[in-house]
DNA sequence: ATATTTGTGAAAATGAAATAACAGATAATG
DNA sequence: CATTATCTGTTATTTCATTTTCACAAATAT
């Protein structure tokens, strides 16, 4: 449990008494931009301290690393660690479980997987690629190959209450071909690829992009080929500890999308979902929700 | 504003289609944790992104700089800033982004549910459920309502690869009677049921009790009423800011359950997985990962 | 079939770190 | 105040690691 790392900041601290005065200086001034300063090299953090080659050198060894290199390098690896380490990440484990147990690895994999994707994404991007999804002028269709029809579907279900003249096509349907003919420049495909890529995907938005539609594509870190042709493209990390990747990373995303379109054409939505209410309740499909 | 001073992130990431393959691989390395490994020798870098030596200096200098020393000089600037930059705090956030955009408070609200549900999630039941739906002696169906039916389709298209003796159903299609008549006692039903609760789905639910299966459920915090009838249920928070739920923690759950089932029966997976890409490749629906 | 990309291996060049010796500065002590 | 011990900077030298570059072969894509 006790694994307190003790960080090289903890251990200089712990030191400074010990330390004499060019020593506490140069101290000081590794702390002052911690770790940045530490990873240059030696030469300029004893330009930085205003203090001699040598007395950096002396004090790496005092520290009881056998060089600036090996300074250096745990350094490096203290800033890997915190950069892995959401502030307490730990927090989320189920309870009593074994840290090991399926449950906490895969959901620290799919936290980080967030994390690192949502640092990568053009917030203008996505406000455009919603734009793009709310404007009832034009026709949208949404498109999912084998696995990710069922986000595209997800999507669709959605949308299809906030907004009319929308189309959910398979690409692993052999009917594919015949929605094409209706498409008109201007018009918006939202397309779902992830590894591995679908080359009847590919196709149908080769054949999109030639009718002049705008694509906006959701795909993982490697991107499908579909992103040459995309106007957007979204990448979500999705590795996880299993033979399989994890949707949930390009989930959040078009749920957020779900959000950001119903926002923005909030006088139509409600109305439609008003009717939609409507209808579910004459066809009893639903229990009253209490 | 417009302070951005373009970090080598934006930089790789802009440049991202202009490289190779093993560039673009070593661009993900080094974006995997920034900037850490950027920081270290070129020859660890190099190692890391299982790339060769010339592969890491002709990437650096495609992006711009004199040489590796000075990518590194950059980098270190760039955390030097970023350490006094007081918005360094939320790493989650989408780049540049207000903290009131969609996509930050959104995916606040998924990282919390899911932490939140994940502390209340008993690993016991869950290795108990897992186990159940591992056992091939048995009929394993899955369920699904109106929007719940994507997640059921979702687990379903997994647990196809991982065993046989399975069957999706959707509880919304008036054909699901007919399945029932094989259902023999003992058989396990993995059910999805989200507010707003469908009345098909409990009278399913009733049905498939009564001729003595067992019962999976996936439901949220406020829990279907099928809950009275399964052996173990599992509750995921799924409020998010918009005007629906979000279906990203339950997901979660069900990927970890195929991610476990799979470990169950690995032997058994194998083989089958094996099968199955012979298949694919015969029908040539994908294309070769690269 | 051709062009591009990538890895291998090695040599060369660079630059930084480690070390040593010494002198000047500083602090401590009697 | 004088003296000693310690600390610190300068300079120079050696050593080492890393980067850079090259040529060529293998792999890959077009």
């Amino acid at each position: 449990m006790t694994d307190a790392p003790l960080t090289i900041s903890d251990r200089i601290q712990r030191q400074l008494d010990d330390l004499t005065r060019a020593e506490r200086q140069l101290a000081h001034s590794i702390l002052e931009n911690y770790p940045a300063s530490g990873l240059g090299p030696l030469s300029a953090l004893a330009k930085d301290a205003q203090v001699s080659v040598p007395t950096v050198a002396r004090m790496v060894q005092k520290l009881g690393f056998n060089g600036y290199p090996e300074f250096q390098t745990e350094l490096r690896e203290e800033l890997k660690a915190k950069a892995k380490d959401p502030i307490a990440k730990h927090d989320t484990w189920a309870g009593g479980a074994p840290s090991g147990h399926i449950l906490n690895r895969f959901t620290d994999a799919v936290i980080d997987n967030i994390r690192h994707t949502l640092g990568q994404i053009d917030p203008q991007d996505f406000d455009t690629a919603c734009a793009m999804a709310a404007n009832t002028k034009r026709h949208l269709f949404i498109v999912g190959g084998r696995v990710t029809h069922t986000l595209a579907e997800y999507l669709f279900l959605h949308m299809q209450v906030i907004r009319p003249r929308i189309t959910h096509i398979q690409s692993t349907s052999n009917t594919w071909p015949h929605y094409l003919l209706d498409v008109k420049p201007g018009d918006v495909f939202i397309i779902f690829d992830m590894r591995r890529y679908e080359n009847n995907t590919l196709k149908l938005a080769e054949m999109a992009h030639a009718k002049g539609a705008k694509l906006v594509l959701f795909t993982d870190q490697w991107r499908s080929p579909v992103h040459q042709l995309a106007q957007i493209s979204f990448s979500s990390r999705i590795v996880v500890p299993s033979a399989w990747d994890s949707a949930a990373t390009p989930l959040l995303l078009l749920e957020t999308m779900v959000a950001a379109v119903q926002d923005l054409t909030w006088g139509d939505t409600k109305d439609r979902m008003e009717a939609l209410e409507d209808m579910f309740d004459q066809t009893k499909l639903f229990r009253k929700f209490t």
